[in-house]
DNA sequence: AACGTCACGGTTGAA
DNA sequence: CCTTCAACCGTGACG
């Protein structure tokens, strides 16, 4: 049906980008917002979300957070119920523009899940480029940083859609590089016979553009702690913003090939999980709690709405209490996050806001729906989100 | 009335 | 450790 894109795509990100670039001056009201008038308790930012915020409809929300996940999967689940969002939005007591949001997401992606939150965007200048950069620079001392750039792209070391702009290359040759015609070649020469020592996260595995070095199959060292994905699960790392039909594309026919491995994680969607955050991978021994991003738990835990349907910190996991890593034999690193909601809705007597509108016998998502076309992705109950909850 | 869009103030995490 | 930046969030208002 839908399956055809797995990548999240540019749709949702490039007019948000473009709002925030150009101040329109639409309105001078707009910004009226539930915080001005309802300062959540607490006042100051503190790591709790404290009771959160009221909207509207009635609804507890935590400004800058996304919603639950049980709130989003209802969402998506009473749509496809054949119920119109605004009653969706009444029912669920979530504003109808974020109703729509997450429905034109998930119609587009075929992902529930909310995008990636903070970071930065991944870097082009990887220490590969950088290591072509000087050896351009090495042979032809007086290359413009233009040349450069060509020559990344025509030898194959970039794409264009990873490809340095002249200024990133201007200040790699003046920050790392520098004074290089200067330098001993011999610096240079000595180091090869120990291959320069691949970073030991090479960019590309974390944000696999299809690079030819990515696409190659290139073998990639895993971090420490860190299970050696195979490769279409390190491809999944998809950075959110490479939305180019190439990149799509690319990342669907790596998709779309069997899983040939025993793992029986769903090829699709896979992005959804992992690239949630822009965090990296993660050190060994903490952001990683059973294949889920710390993050993510948090973001889970921390804001999970009690019966009462305020959000609550008491159920807040910390990674340290956490394995930090399980074999993918027992669950994929990347099913954690999906496995999550069927705990805390069924298992849970989460409920809405009144407690009323949304019945727990009506909040049993037995219907997998979290991707479209990937069935069971939700019956793996993840033990420690589940009774963080 | 319903819904798509977007400014707003907020959070987040990498650099 | 702190700041900056750029991504994301949901709300609320507009059209």
């Amino acid at each position: 049906m839908r399956d055809q894109i797995a990548v999240r795509s540019a749709a949702p990100v490039a007019p948000a980008a473009a709002s925030r670039a150009t101040f329109s001056p639409r309105l001078s009201s707009s910004g009226t917002r539930s915080s001005d008038t309802f300062t959540g308790a607490g006042g100051t930012k503190t790591m709790e979300p404290a009771f959160g915020e009221v909207n509207q409809l009635g609804g507890v929300f935590v400004n800058g957070r996304p919603l639950p996940n049980a709130i989003r999967l209802r969402i998506v689940e009473l749509a496809q119920l054949g119920i119109r969002p605004c009653d969706i939005s009444r029912q669920l007591r979530v504003s109808h523009g974020c109703v729509s949001k997450i429905l034109a997401r998930y119609n587009e992606t075929g992902s529930i899940l909310p995008g990636a939150i903070g970071g930065s965007k991944p870097r082009v200048t990887t220490p590969t480029v950088v290591k072509h950069i000087r050896t351009y620079k090495q042979r032809d001392p007086g290359i413009f940083a233009w040349e450069i750039r060509d020559r990344l792209l025509a030898d194959g070391v970039c794409d264009k859609f990873n490809l340095p702009s002249v200024s990133s290359i201007s200040r790699i040759l003046r920050n790392k590089i520098g004074n290089l015609s200067h330098q001993n070649q011999y610096e240079s020469i000595k180091q090869a016979p120990h291959p320069q020592p691949q970073p030991t996260l090479p960019y590309n595995h974390i944000y696999p553009y299809p690079t030819p070095i990515a696409a190659s199959g290139a073998k990639v060292p895993t971090p420490p702690g860190m299970p050696a994905l195979p490769g279409h699960m390190a491809m999944h790392r998809i950075w959110p913003s490479s939305h180019s039909v190439t990149d799509i594309l690319g990342i669907r026919s790596i998709t779309e090939q069997p899983i040939s491995d025993s793992l029986s994680f769903p090829s699709a969607k896979l992005e959804e999980w992992s690239a949630i955050n822009r965090t990296n991978f993660p050190p060994a021994s903490s952001a990683l709690v059973n294949g889920v991003e710390k993050a993510h738990l948090e973001a889970e835990a921390k804001y999970t709405q009690t019966p009462n349907g305020l959000p609550t910190v008491s159920s807040y996991v910390t990674a340290p209490s956490i394995p930090p890593y399980h074999p993918p034999t027992q669950v994929s690193p990347y099913m954690g996050y999906s496995a999550t909601t069927p705990a805390y809705v069924t298992g849970h007597t989460w409920q809405p806001a009144s407690g009323s509108a949304l019945s727990p016998h009506s909040c049993d998502f037995a219907t997998p729906l979290a991707f479209k076309g990937v069935p069971g992705t939700w019956e793996t109950v993840h033990p420690v989100t589940a009774s963080a909850l």
